[in-house]
RNA sequence: GGGCGAUUAGCUCAGUUGGCUAGAGCAACCCGUUUACACCGGGUAGGUCAGGGGUUCGAGUCCCUUAUCGCCCACCA
């Protein structure tokens, strides 16, 4: 028996020998394990991606329970037998790493373009490798068995030429089109955003009810006199008794300096109680509005608001004033011009930029979309119910792989939200005004415009300077990984579809329906057939981590205290797919001394089984451990069932009992009296009743443990059908 | 405004298709140092499963309703 075990157990110690003897193995790649005879050339598949962290940091303790959960699943389908691969990556995550650079570059009093985009993405580029070199060793401090030969960047070459052509078949296709359009500008971050990376918040606003001049007979409401001056329309409801003579009617008017002309509309979308039943229509700064003039044709946009937040094109008075201050100066003049009726204070949601905090201004702007619902000729017959060369839209496609189960979701409900945010997409705006990300693939020479993989041989062709939304990338991600576009590249026929998407709820929109919406388009298939998703990791007394709150706690401090094993059955015990957990430190610590019992119990099977033959088949059992073998296999059968319906929370815990209070508590205490006072037949049965035991209880734990459990089966006596490495061991029957 | 979730022992939570005499960990209390383990063992106490109503032979589990907390979505100016 090694000296070690006269001690308690030490996961520092063990961990990093341990990790360097897996890694060393090469068995974190699936062709490895073939050519070791580990795994079968024909065994069944099973592919996951990593969700690629951003490199705008380091891991969290989210981070940390989702690599757990993917290293169960990992490790269990690796010792299923299967042909097992999980595929590392990390994510440029554009707006998020820029945002994050530019605010350490503003420490140094410098502003992006102070450097020159050149300069300042190679300031982006040293920040996000040194993130992702924190990344990568975070991710093996937690055990992941990730295939890093297989490692991936969203923005890497490959990653590039995928992007790319995946861009060019959507512009080919009429999907991806340039507009003219009302888009969301985040005014501090200089860029647009989707509608996916608007944050609400309330607030509270002055309600303000005034005429735009003394003749003009309605009244209107607004949170914003200042865009007034951008007003074409005033709106009315059809029905509306009080308005209906009116509609029709054109009103030029000098507000606060500025010429408008203000007619008078129908639209259904108006609300007859609300304020004064009126809505001053703005086309140019308020997306609602947006819709009124695309639905009322006549109607004219006026921008009157920049992408400075300034005041433009309206009169002497207001033109050049920032926002703010126009809002002042416009209700100083209605109160001079009498018109004013009334003001209150209300609360008001407003829209905030994810990244900057910025307040978004809504404005008209050239961008590129993506339609999602126009139709398009559907590639291959393996989606069930849509027929190869069928004309469809991505909406309709996306609906359909998940109603028809070709996709589940995990837990089910969140399919009613994923449906529902469909049904209400509207098109994608997938270009941004930054410099870090994929630039867009288009070059323009004079009128001529030019889409395509690499840029066009002849000079004086100059490429679109806007990059693409990080998402457009990540949307390609469970094949992008795996070679396509290259159509003969074995990895991707091998592991496409990927079995399982393993992923944070806070992420269904942002990828996960755009991988579907990427993957049925582009490949005609599926990206995967399960997601499972996982709930948040709370403080201990169930609170959001983040940095305001200063209870973030960083997996490493956890993993120096309590072990990497301690840490993942934390995360794992209890914590059923869309449910968030408190993570408590009291729980990780009982679960270190989980690690010690197991530890202790070896101490014991090592020291009692000292001359015992470690080939525990064909043995004379006696009754009674015939009865507790019987029982045991009536145990791995029931967790098998669980852990195929992904059930690890429950799996863990039930694992955790079965150890330490019917095989410790119970058999290895009555093996003691049977070492005392049993006769020969009965002594030589239970010690390889032990040996069996032990081995069968590090097998089925080392998913959830995986160091303790290698570290263990390391030192155990090992017979001739056991394997060298216990994660490439075969689950036990 | 729409949708979803939670409410079970002092604390943190399990409890899948209704069969439970309702479980686990931590905390508490009592006993124990018999060589695997005091990072331990044996034991005790603690709950009208948020409130109310219903379906059923039977409900923590299904239905309705109320309350509280939380989350997501939304163009109410």
């Amino acid at each position: 028996m090694n000296e070690k075990f006269l001690e308690s157990y030490n996961a520092k110690n063990t961990e990093d020998r341990i990790s360097l003897l897996w890694e060393n193995s090469g068995f974190y790649n699936p062709d490895d394990m073939i050519k070791a005879g580990l795994t079968k050339n024909d065994a069944e598949t099973f592919s996951m991606v990593l969700p690629p962290p951003n490199v705008t940091g380091t891991l969290h303790t989210g981070h940390a329970s989702m690599i757990a959960i993917e290293d169960i699943m990992t490790r269990y389908n690796r010792m299923l037998g299967k042909k097992t691969l999980w595929i590392p990556g990390t994510d440029h995550a554009a707006i998020a790493t820029q945002s994050k650079v530019e605010k350490i570059l503003e420490k140094e009093k410098l502003r992006k373009t102070d450097l020159g985009r050149e300069n300042f993405l190679k300031r982006v580029n040293e920040f996000a490798q040194k993130s992702h070199d924190t990344i990568i060793s975070q991710c093996k401090k937690m055990g992941a068995s990730l295939d890093w030969s297989r490692e991936a960047f969203t923005l890497d070459k490959k990653r590039e030429l995928a992007v790319r052509t995946a861009f060019k078949q959507m512009y080919d296709d009429g999907l991806i089109y340039k507009a003219h359009r009302i888009v969301n500008w985040d005014v501090k971050g200089q860029t647009v955003i989707s509608d996916d990376e608007i944050i609400h918040v309330e607030r509270d606003a002055e309600m303000f009810t005034f005429k735009y001049a003394s003749d003009f007979p309605i009244s209107i409401s607004t949170t914003r006199p200042e865009t007034k001056v951008g007003d074409t329309a005033v709106a009315v409801h059809p029905d509306d008794e009080r308005y209906q003579k009116y509609i029709g009617e054109i009103y030029d008017i000098n507000f606060c300096g500025s010429n408008i002309s203000i007619e008078i509309i129908a639209d259904y979308h108006v609300d007859k109680d609300f304020g004064t039943g009126a809505l001053g229509v703005t086309p140019a700064h308020s997306i609602a509005d947006w819709d009124i003039a695309e639905r009322n044709p006549n109607i004219k946009v006026r921008k009157v608001i920049d992408e400075y937040g300034k005041m433009i094109n309206c009169g002497d008075i207001l033109t050049g004033m920032k926002i703010t201050k126009a809002r002042e100066r416009v209700v100083e003049w209605l109160k001079k011009e009498n018109l004013l009726e009334k003001s209150e204070t209300i609360k008001q949601n407003i829209s905030t930029a994810e990244r900057s905090g910025g307040i978004i201004e809504p404005l008209p702007k050239m961008q590129w979309w993506i339609d999602t619902e126009k139709k398009f000729e559907f590639k291959s017959d393996k989606i069930n119910g849509i027929k190869k060369g069928e004309m469809v839209s991505m909406k309709e496609v996306m609906l359909h792989v998940v109603r028809n189960n070709q996709i589940n979701i995990l837990p089910n409900r969140f399919e009613k939200v994923y449906f529902n945010w469909i049904e209400n997409l509207r098109p994608w705006n997938i270009s941004r005004q930054i410099w870090y990300g994929h630039q867009i693939p288009v070059w323009y020479k004079g009128d001529e415009i030019y889409v395509g993989t690499e840029a066009p041989k002849e000079d004086e062709w100059v490429q679109d300077e806007d990059t693409l939304d990080t998402w457009f990338s990540s949307g390609l991600w469970t094949f992008s990984t795996l070679g396509w576009p290259d159509k003969d590249s074995q990895d991707f026929k091998t592991y496409h579809p990927t079995t399982i998407l393993e992923t944070g709820h806070d992420i269904l929109f942002f990828w996960v329906a755009r991988m579907i919406l990427m993957t049925t388009y582009l490949i005609g298939d599926i990206p995967f057939k399960t997601v499972y998703m996982h709930g948040l990791i709370r403080d201990s007394k169930g609170r959001k981590m983040s940095k305001s709150l200063g209870n973030i706690i960083n997996p490493v401090d956890l993993i120096e205290k309590y072990g990497t094993d301690a840490l993942r059955m934390a995360m794992v015990v209890g914590n059923g797919p869309g449910n968030d957990i408190n993570l408590d430190d009291k729980k990780i610590k009982a679960y270190s001394k989980f690690a010690n019992k197991l530890w202790n119990i070896t101490r014991f099977i090592l020291t009692e089984t000292k001359e015992t033959n470690s080939n525990t088949e064909n043995i004379e059992y006696s009754n009674i451990d015939l009865n507790i073998i019987n029982n045991q296999k009536k145990f791995i059968k029931e967790i098998t069932l669980e852990m195929n319906e992904l059930k690890y929370y429950i799996v863990s815990e039930k694992i955790y009992h079965y150890t330490w209070h019917i095989f410790a508590d119970e058999i290895i205490e009555k093996s003691k009296d049977i070492f005392e006072n049993g006769s020969e037949e009965e002594k030589l049965s239970r010690k390889y009743l032990l040996i069996r035991s032990i081995k069968n209880i590090l097998k089925i734990l080392h998913p959830f443990m995986p160091f303790i459990t290698e570290e263990i089966w390391q030192e155990l006596p090992k017979s001739e059908n056991d394997r060298d490495i216990l994660m490439t061991e075969l689950w036990p029957e």
